[in-house]
DNA sequence: TAACCAATAT
DNA sequence: CATATTGGTT
């Protein structure tokens, strides 16, 4: 049919990676228009202010975190273009690996093997397909709920044993307009989880999260669309929050086909930004608020508060090192 | 295989 | 309601 949007992204021998590209056509669509300084400039630019990281001393380096999401950029294209998987080229391409200061102690679990699934292993983990663990060990801990139904104490994490169940990701205004944006600038066609989640370079972010939000995203774009006059800014305030951008970009037909009049024009990025320091925040679990929209009500605000407690003290460790790429 | 997507479960 | 998890496809 007409659409091959689709394109099976079989692994073939060079895709690797999932190859989301299907092939050039996508990628050159990516270079020119990824980064428009405009956009990537919002992107690296509200974020926590140094202030703010400073005091958590999660802020090893402004320039270096900064030059990571560039790095992230490049690498992942570099990584499309070329044939390897995107994680692994990351893994020996980075070189911000130093991202600081003690998050090695936290992550004194590792437990990354099965870590839930994101191990840095490289990505391919989670997606069920692992069969290494993450779902086999879901997979008892459920049952084993569900079975006895309630094992009264005992629950919740066992420093010692190696799994260690993610909290909720709790998506914060911050991290969704990172979302939006990223999304924006992708196109929404080119929009897909791995990516997403790998130029938002969040630390802690899976696949798995994002898929999960962007799904819901693009609801509410569809919903939206659907809508044209009306200001319902009371019904999805977070969303409503962010600009909707027009992203209905079109990818070159495909194989052949040019609708699309604009030459592929590889662009270098050029930014110099500044810094950003995006940080994943989590609720704590087994409260279920019944009140949902809380905060959310007022874009304009901006809850950073949280973070304070979590770097320091305890459970929650995010899952690797500062790379996030799994 | 690994990733996506939509549906479903918590 | 917001996320997570699962199943089916590509």
């Amino acid at each position: 049919m007409g659409e091959e949007v689709r394109m099976s992204e079989y692994g073939g021998g060079g895709g690797g990676g999932g190859d989301d590209g299907g092939g050039d056509d996508r990628v050159s669509e990516w270079e020119a228009g990824l980064p428009s300084a405009d956009d990537l400039a919002p992107l690296s630019q509200a974020l926590i202010s140094p202030e703010l990281a400073s005091a958590f001393s999660i802020a090893p380096e402004p320039s270096r975190t900064l030059h990571d999401v560039n790095r992230a950029l490049e690498s992942t294209l570099a990584g499309l273009r070329g044939h390897r998987t995107l994680s692994q080229g990351f893994s020996s391409n980075n070189e911000f690996k130093s991202f600081a200061e003690d998050r090695d102690a936290a992550v004194a679990e590792e437990a990354d093997a099965d870590g839930d699934g994101d191990g840095d292993g490289d990505g391919d983990g989670d997606g069920d397909g692992d069969g290494s663990g993450s779902r086999k060990m879901r997979k008892i801990d459920s049952a084993e709920e569900a079975d006895s139904a309630m094992r009264t104490d005992n629950s919740v994490e066992d420093p010692s044993a190696k799994a260690m169940k993610r909290p909720r990701l709790v998506w914060t205004p911050q991290l969704h307009k990172r979302f939006v944006e990223v999304v924006a600038h992708l196109g929404i066609k080119n929009a897909v989880p791995k990516t997403i989640m790998q130029l938002m370079n969040v630390e802690g972010l899976t696949r798995e999260n994002v898929a999960s939000h962007l799904q819901k995203y693009r609801l509410y774009l569809k919903r939206m669309q659907g809508l044209s006059s009306e200001g319902p800014s009371a019904s999805d305030p977070l969303f409503a929050s962010t600009p909707v951008p027009q992203s209905l970009h079109e990818s070159p037909g495909g194989g052949g086909g040019h609708a699309n009049g604009h030459a592929p024009m590889p662009m270098p990025m050029p930014y110099g930004v500044p810094s950003h320091m995006p940080m994943p925040v989590y609720g704590h679990m087994g409260m279920q608020m019944g009140n949902s929209q809380g905060f959310q009500s007022n874009p304009y605000m901006l809850p950073q508060m949280d973070w304070s407690g979590n770097r320091c003290g305890s459970l929650v460790s995010y899952p690797n090192s500062g790379s996030n790429d799994k």
